[in-house]
DNA sequence: GTCTATAAACGGATAGAC
DNA sequence: GTCTATCCGTTTATAGAC
């Protein structure tokens, strides 16, 4: 079970540190404890804090890129959507996404860490906007006409999500951003203005 | 026009500083420099950084408070929700919101700071789901049937959208995320799967 | 109230032994 | 590769003079 490399566990750790207590929120002596070694072994493999912040968003976007590419895309679009957001339940409660994390901390971070995390934002929006388009094409989702647009909405939505759901401790808050978005992006429309229940379009997709 | 005393100083500049860069990412000697005063003059108004931290979102709390409650209540739900559509038009293109930060930041919050994090959200989420429920009621708004789940979910979006704004230092996301509140919130719904402008809805509110 | 001086711990980072 | 030892600036915080 921990046959990883030493700097695999670190980027490992450094990434939960990061994503619970932002970049200014660590140093090298959590990471070296968590992970059990001394700061000058970490100097050996990321000499910088910033070099060890690239190589972690770096592998954090590589990863998340792998799952966006393994959906299945023969699904319709609103399936797809639908497992897109089945990807959020398994993230750790105390934890939020990566570059989230890093786009509230952006004023601390080098050029090239800022340009990364612009980048991870973009496939998300992009993969949205995409998955959109595909929706209004095979009837399985509406728009607002214009997808590019919408992408970045949803995922700024999302992000905030995320936060407010750690900061309440109470998931249920991002499950609420999830229905608001499949409830905007419903083809039929069938859950607007519904007097009270609407619990509707929740396991429709597919 | 410097005629603030320190302690007002102190609590704007501090304010100014942790949107910018977070909690963990100003220091006394920062915040004494902005102000020109040594920090032991700090310690002297605020003991410790928590003290500090709670002094600046009372503050902010009670500034935000009094705006939203300056609302002309007599208008539209409609009209109401524009006008606090466009508090936001005014905030500094580095900073994001206080406890939009903060929230980020939960992990290294004394837990009454975080609590009082948690308190301006609920400010703001109450009185969208109110608005929503008057906008229900004058025919102004549409609602998905459970306002307070909406007025979630609302602020969520626009946290996100203001962090993702500054991201990429474009003020246009944070419009995107607005048109698309008032679609979903539009009571006719004029502004959905339209084919392309999709720029209505925008001046209409009174 | 504001300062100087200082404490004690922590920050990222380096040199060199093993 | 990993360690010990160390550098040096920073951090929050306190004591006491003015």
């Amino acid at each position: 079970m921990n046959s990883a490399t030493t700097r695999d566990q670190l980027l490992d750790h450094a990434q939960c540190l990061i994503r619970r207590r932002g970049y200014n929120g660590f140093s090298y002596r959590d990471l070296a404890e968590h992970v059990g070694v001394k700061t000058a072994s970490i100097h050996y493999y990321f000499p910088a804090k910033d070099d060890l912040l690239i190589a972690v968003i770096d592998q954090y976007t590589a990863k998340v890129h792998g799952v966006l590419t393994g959906i299945d895309s023969t699904m319709t679009a609103r399936a797809r959507l639908n497992r897109y957001i089945e990807l959020f339940e398994s993230a750790p409660p105390d934890q939020i996404c990566l570059c989230g994390m890093l786009a509230a901390d952006v004023a601390s971070l080098s050029e090239r860490a800022r340009q990364s995390v612009q980048a991870f934002f973009r496939i998300h929006e992009n993969w949205l906007a995409d998955v959109i388009t595909a929706g209004v094409q095979d009837g399985t989702l509406s728009s607002s006409g214009d997808a590019a647009a919408d992408g970045r909405w949803l995922f700024a939505a999302i992000q905030g999500a995320i936060v407010t759901s750690r900061l309440f401790q109470d998931p249920q808050r991002l499950r609420d951003v999830f229905r608001a978005i499949q409830c905007q992006l419903s083809a039929g429309s069938d859950c607007h203005s519904s007097p009270s229940g609407s619990r509707l379009s929740q396991q429709t997709g597919q």
